[in-house]
Order: C-alpha cells, then structure tokens, then sequence
DNA sequence: CTCTTAATGAAAAATTTTTTCAAAAAGAGT
DNA sequence: ACTCTTTTTGAAAAAATTTTTCATTAAGAG
C-alpha cells in the first residue's frame, strides 16, 4: 500500500501540497526542516505555500508517513517514515538517516526500568548519532531487509 | 562538588540569573520551559531578563548542570540534570521526571546497529515516557487535552 | 459534471529566540 | 575593602518560527 493510499484511508485528500512535502522528503534521504521543504518544493509547485508546509506535514506526521527528527540544535528535521516502529540513526556528517526496527532491543531496559521505578513505560524516544561509512572512511556494506535507508544526496 | 563549584571551574561565573535558574528547576521537579522559568525567578529576583533564563539555561546546559526534554509537541523543557550520563522517564500523567542511569543496558542495541549499518554510533538521546505510580492509579481521572506542561503543582 | 466540504495561500498575528549595546556586577589582584 | 578588567546583564529591537484568519480553490463523492 502507498502513501496516497495510506493518506486516503485514514480520510485525507491527495492535495498537491503534500504531494510535493512526500515527493521532497523521498528526494532529499535526510531531515529538511519546514523552510527547507518549502523553498525545494516550489520549485515544483510554484504557489506553495509555507503555511501548507506546515499543515501538510501535521497531518502526514499523524498518518504515520512522515517522522520528526530530534536533535542539539533543531528538532525541526522531518524525514520519510518506514511503515511500522522504527528508530533513527543519523549520521553527524553528511546528515544521511537510515531507520532501524528493533523496539524489543529495549525491553530489558525497560522491564528493568519499571522494576525501579513503578513506573509503566509505555513509550520512548530513542535516536542514534554517530558516522555512516562514507563519513568514516570505511567503504559501504550492504544493507539488509528491514534496515530501510532514506538514502543520501547532495 | 556543588554546581556552584561545578560552574566556577567551568570558567563562568557565579551570578544571580543562574543562580534563580538552578533554584527555580530545583523547586519544580519538572520541565520547565524558558518562560516558565522565567516567570517564577521573578518571584526570586524582579528583575531577571528573559534573555538572561535563555543564556543561562544555554551554559548551564553546556556545563552538563541542565538538560533539555524533548517531547512530542515541545522541545524546550529543562530540568535539573544529575551528574554522568542519564536517560529521562517521563511521566505522561503529571509531568514528573525521574533519571536513570544505564548506558551499558545500550550496548548490545548499539553493537547490532553498528554491526549492520555500518555506522560508528557516538551518542543517543533515549527518552521513556509512562506513568508514575500515583498516576497509574488515577487512570480514570483523565485530563482534558492540551494540558500545559504536566505539573503536580498549581 | 455538480456539489459539498476539505484544503489552500496570502496576510496578519502570535510566539519564540537571537542580536545589540550601554550599564551593572563578578571576582581577581591589590 | 577598593580597584580594575572582563564577563554578564537587561531593555529594546530584530529575526525567525509557528499559528490564526478568511476568502478562494480544488478534491473527490455522487
Ligand atoms: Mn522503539
Ligand atoms: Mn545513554
Ligand atoms: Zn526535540
Ligand atoms: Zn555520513
């Protein structure tokens, strides 16, 4: 199922403002923050406007189609979302992102957690910094299935 | 070695600002935004500047005396941060904040991911939200939605 | 193709954060 | 305590970001 599928069946119109926000994100492989989607998409959509940015990535944010990305400075980075839980590593050089499953990695910690708090944790935040290969010299390895990347451009 | 000591060898001074700072995240237990806390220094000191809470909160933070809560709709809440490296829990019902240590409960999650993208993982921000025990509890009491910066004070 | 309603874009407003700069005050050295 | 140098402050202005308003457009069901 597509993202114009996914948008329509939660009830969204297929607009061509979030047409474009979808079509920007794929292109870029990495966070762009609101502004940044705007100026590259009027570049195919000339009356785009910054206020449609924004709305548009609300609500594919809410659809699941879209994930903001948090980090030192700016948590204004949006970036394509991989159907399902997924977390993000980001690479501090290039900026390039790649999406990792693996929520039940954590449940140790959590169990352990809750164990010491009594608290019931019921979500988390969870983003990796560090270095692609490219970025670290190395040279690049294959990528196996369910390790989605947003790939790198630039 | 108090934060006072902590701040003075850091190369900064001592000054009232920060003091109100470190005092009113002390009071409060929660995340606390930037005009939050400046409203309630206020009370400490007239004529505390909004500029000064930002600069403050910006060198206490580098001194590692604060951190920063990202959440969902809001990035900007600081709390008081313990010593070393630790992981925020959030309570989601009142907005109480407990920190944890375990960045070894990390390490095998962090190997795999190393193991199979390739990167050099040098930093993460983990955060889990939940419930605290009293909350848990008051599960039926619900909110109303758009409940302002959790608080068990007021 | 028609009609209803969601969605858009321009403009304005509201918020948040940063910059500027003269005055104040921290703290080191008498 | 007093002096001196440098950091820090607070007001104001500026910049940047996000939200609201509202008349107009267009998505998509029928
Ligand atoms: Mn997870
Ligand atoms: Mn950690
Ligand atoms: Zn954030
Ligand atoms: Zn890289």
């Amino acid at each position: 199922m597509n993202w114009e599928e996914r948008l329509s069946r939660a009830g969204w119109r297929i607009t061509m403002p979030r047409r474009v926000v979808m079509w920007v994100l794929q292109q870029a492989g990495h966070p762009l923050s609101p502004q940044e989607i705007h100026a590259r998409g009027r570049r195919f959509h000339r009356s785009l406007g910054l206020v449609s940015v924004y709305r548009a990535l609300a609500v594919l944010e809410q659809v699941g189609l879209v994930r903001r990305v948090h980090r030192e400075d700016r948590c204004d980075g949006y970036i394509l979302a991989s159907p399902g839980h997924h977390h993000i590593l980001l690479c501090r050089g290039c900026g390039r992102t790649v999406e990792f499953p693996g929520a039940e990695d954590l449940s140790g910690l959590i169990a352990h957690v809750e164990r010491r708090t009594g608290f019931r944790v019921e979500d988390h935040l969870l983003q990796l910094v560090g270095l692609c290969p490219p970025c670290r010299g190395s040279r690049l390895r294959s990528r196996p299935s369910g390790w989605e990347t947003t790939g790198q451009e630039k």
